[in-house]
DNA sequence: CCGGATCCGTTTCGATACTG
DNA sequence: CAGTATCGAAACGGATCCGG
């Protein structure tokens, strides 16, 4: 299925807000486990708690990928598997994703690691530079 | 109209996302647009750029409301018009925002105030105790 | 006028079944 | 394994109507 720009007529704002990925839970969802739980196949995406149908997968992955913040490529290990990941631009998504979780742990009851949240709070920056050297190694 | 808790089978992940606000495109410029252009009334919601439609808007200002993120109430200089204010919890969200709309900025272009975006960047703790503050003074 | 509620055609979602 | 195809259910959006 290809992803259909859904022409917005909202944009021209001045304090702009990219929906194509803010306003979609799917999305958000997919980014984040990205970045944070190390996944990476359309299998792993499709067996994750979240339970996101197959079809519905497909389509935000091919938006991500359009939108320039992720990419799919073969698995160097496995021709057959199709392996997902994040641009540059997806990477960059860190900040938000992180002040996201935290306002969302802070005002609803999760059952994040606390160590994880710690490091999200208190050391910030590193915490940052290392989800960007992760992803640069590999 | 009253706020439907479209029951979502995605908790319990360790790292989780409020989905609630995050997940939905008018949730977000609904909060935006009273945290940063100062809009107050169904109306002024309802004249914004974005073009929602009465419905829509009346179903997001009751859910926001439901999840204590903003409130409402009389006008105090005028009894007929109707107020909505951000909570604590609503103002909790700026450094959310901010982030978000940075990143839009980097990776879209858009036209917002340059001014603004320096003070989000650079000066980011001032600006967001900046917006408290505002928000405490009433 | 202001703040919605109701109706209704269209779009999108989501579950399941199916395919290369 | 990595997706399509299908189809009923839900959400959206526009227009109009209504009570204060």
């Amino acid at each position: 299925m290809k992803a259909k720009p859904r022409v917005s007529r909202r944009s021209g704002c001045p304090i702009s807000i990219a929906l194509e990925i803010f306003g979609d839970s799917w999305s958000l969802l997919i980014v984040r486990d990205l970045m944070f739980k190390g996944l990476r196949t359309f299998s792993e995406f499709f067996c994750s708690e979240e339970k996101i149908a197959t079809n519905i997968l497909a389509d935000r992955l091919a938006r991500l990928e359009s939108a320039g913040i992720l990419t799919k490529g073969a698995d160097p290990a496995d021709a057959r598997r199709v392996h997902y990941r994040l641009t540059e631009k997806g990477i960059d998504l860190a900040p938000a994703i992180v002040e996201i979780v935290l306002w969302t742990t802070r005002h609803e009851q999760t059952d994040a690691p606390p160590n994880l949240l710690r490091a999200m709070r208190s050391h910030r920056e590193q915490f940052l530079a290392d989800i960007r050297k992760r992803w640069a190694s590999g």
